[in-house]
DNA sequence: CGTCGCGTTGAAATCCATCAAACGACGTGG
DNA sequence: CCACGTCGTTTGATGGATTTCAACGCGACG
């Protein structure tokens, strides 16, 4: 773990995160509010259950929103990407954990003082219902394509969205990139065992829509394929 | 279909809703903007890919957002009680279908009317963001019960969630309820079939945790065992 | 009275979870 | 450098839960 204070004027999503909508002055008084943090891969940033006393904007890398059942397994409920905000501003404790899937960073605020700013400066809080609202349009497209669709599905859309997602260019998917979650991950996002996910994406490569390269590189060698799989 | 204008002096939401967050004189102005509307049980206030020009809070009822593949066949991703806000101010095309599962009653309001009192009081956007921090956090919670779990424990704890939100007092499950679902849509919600729905209905009766009164009455015979039923 | 929609029940098929074992990558220590 | 253990992953065999296919019951309604 480390901190420090924000550099907003190199930040890669300052065009895109929550306080983008906000003009220079707010912003610089916001920026004194936060401390840059950068966060190991597995480290948990909020732990369910903790005082939810703190949000967050993910600056790089990858977060996953997740529990873990009784049963002691877990269940990841929505990853988030850069420019992605963190932090439940209305409830008194985490209801769920945030960990880094990736090397992360994050500007890391204390609630009480982001939700100050949120009553100072209304663009921000349209921004942040912007923002919520779209996570929310993630929350149930995802859960329309988990719910009743096969592992084949589920897998093959997935790794659709994860080349999308590593794309630079919107609505184009990478031809190659590393997938940010280990295969429990995908289990535990999927709704799926890993052995049906490691099942899955070998008869993926089999069927010639992807190759492996290593454990978590993806290479999409007939993406028309791969949609078709990812179709009912 | 019938539309009117608003009565908040007798709205059973004015202190829940979004609405809520207004003094009395802008509350006026925004119902000046509003039109009451009643909808039969199965009418559609929204559909999916229509101009997303409209949004609502739910006054009395009950609404389902949905999709439906393209098997044909429904997905409910969300249900909507009372004081609910529906309606995406940020999508050019509403991307979910909005329909009424009983006799309903709505505050509609253009969207472009509604943004602009969003802008004019902060303290609706604060509201609204509020509304949307539970929908996140109801849909997350779903998908946590739905992932994993057998269809024993999906059936008994949609049950369980359902005689809750019968209930006028918090945390007190109604003792007797009627279900504002059809076998096909709790199927939908909790991406089961029709048969296997009815088979864990069955045999939750079987087991005296609950009593069947006609198509859609439940009785709630032995919560606590119907409790221990919805958990792994 | 026949039909239609909705729900229930039964039998068979299928898909996935479970149990089990082996593999490769990686780091440690001999 | 190699033996060794661990961790994550892959693959195989088996069983079970749910889907699928099919038939029936029941009430509503024309």
């Amino acid at each position: 773990m480390s901190s420090s204070p924000l550099a907003c004027a190199s930040c890669p999503v300052r065009d895109r995160a929550a306080c983008a909508a906000l003009d220079e002055g707010e912003r610089e008084e916001l920026a004194r509010l936060g401390r840059h943090r950068v966060l190991a891969p597995g480290e948990t940033l909020f732990a369910a259950g903790e005082p939810n006393d703190r949000c967050a904007t993910l600056v790089r890398g990858a977060l996953k929103i997740a529990t873990t059942d009784v049963e002691g397994d877990e269940r990841i409920l929505s990853l988030v990407h850069p420019a992605g905000f963190v932090g439940e501003l209305f409830a008194p404790l985490a209801r769920f954990d945030v960990v880094a899937l990736t090397a992360s960073e994050v500007c890391l605020f204390t609630r009480a003082e982001y939700e100050a700013a949120v009553e100072r400066y209304p663009e921000l809080a349209r921004a942040l219902l912007r923002r919520s609202s779209e996570d929310l349009f993630g929350a149930r497209s995802l859960m329309a394509m988990v719910g009743r669709h096969s592992a084949r599905e589920r897998v093959a859309a997935f790794l659709l969205a994860m080349a999308d997602a590593a794309s630079d260019s919107p609505c184009h998917p990478a031809a190659r990139f590393d997938l940010p979650l280990s295969r429990a991950e995908m289990a535990g996002l999927l709704g799926l065992t890993i052995e049906t996910v490691s099942r899955q994406v070998s008869a993926l490569e089999r069927s010639g829509a992807i190759r492996r390269h290593g454990l978590r590189g993806i290479e999409l060698v007939d993406a028309a394929q791969l949609g078709r799989a990812a179709l009912p």
